[in-house]
DNA sequence: TTGTTACATTCGTAATTTTGAATATGTTTG
DNA sequence: CAAACATATTCAAAATTACGAATGTAACAA
């Protein structure tokens, strides 16, 4: 086992925090927390545009972060590793924020979290309309 | 107290973050460590020419993250905060890296730690020459 | 004062990244 | 099937960053 030089082993080091390292991909990456969000989600949360959403999510997706699963014509994303919070967080605290700061912005649900006027109608049927099964 | 948005506080985030983020600026930090290291130190350690780590070294002091310490000629570097090697050993841990492979490479020395050959002779007799009192 | 050493800065171009606009794809509904 | 909707992708221009070359500056030595 030969010692790795710091170059080399700097080069695999930098890019987790390249891929998440842009304000806008942070932001996402919040919405998201670490429960499971939409795109239309994130458009409603974030105030973005659609497709400027889906070219942060196909980096973030290609960087191996996010993990995405399609249920019907929405797709939902979710972290692979909620470990990338954790990493914010330290870089919060770094930046003086206060980690409440932060908890009181990021996404804690572990269920649908999706919640935006689009998707709402979407999700809660799925499981829990029980209701009505005549038809 | 408003609730800040999340693009908003994500700017603040994503500050640290980006400074860090290159194989260069990780190599130099994980260079210097926790101990302290004059740019001649850094030119041998990592093989760069020394304008192009100067560059680098601007970058990160003007990010608040390094500080520097003038004797002589010449100047020594520190990080501010050591948790930066915290946000560097986390980052580790998501690319698959084991913390060993890391903390075998970073500089735990908390004084002098420049030994390359030009800063040797005008560090070391500061405080450990009991070696060889005859002339 | 002149030279040398250690480091910093400026500048221009090359390379990369960002972002908007347009368009494409997959899914459901009728 | 067509239409509507959710999301993805491609493309190009604009903005930013990286990096080499050249040069500047501070400290010391002779």
């Amino acid at each position: 086992m030969k010692k790795p030089s710091i170059p080399n082993l700097s080069e695999k080091l930098a890019a987790p925090l390249n891929a998440i390292a842009s304000p806008q991909r942070i932001a996402i990456l919040l919405a998201i927390g670490k429960g499971e969000a939409c795109v239309c989600h994130l458009e409603t949360a974030l105030g973005w545009r659609q497709a400027y959403i889906s070219q942060h999510l196909m980096a973030l997706r290609k960087a191996d972060i996010l993990q995405d699963r399609r249920e019907g014509r929405y797709v939902y994303y979710r972290l692979k590793n909620a470990s990338y919070l954790d990493l914010i967080l330290d870089s919060a605290t770094l930046s003086g924020l206060s980690a409440e700061t932060i908890s009181s912005i990021i996404n804690t649900e572990t269920y649908p979290s999706c919640e935006c006027p689009h998707c709402v109608p979407a999700v809660i049927p799925v499981g829990s309309l029980t209701v009505k099964t005549s038809s």
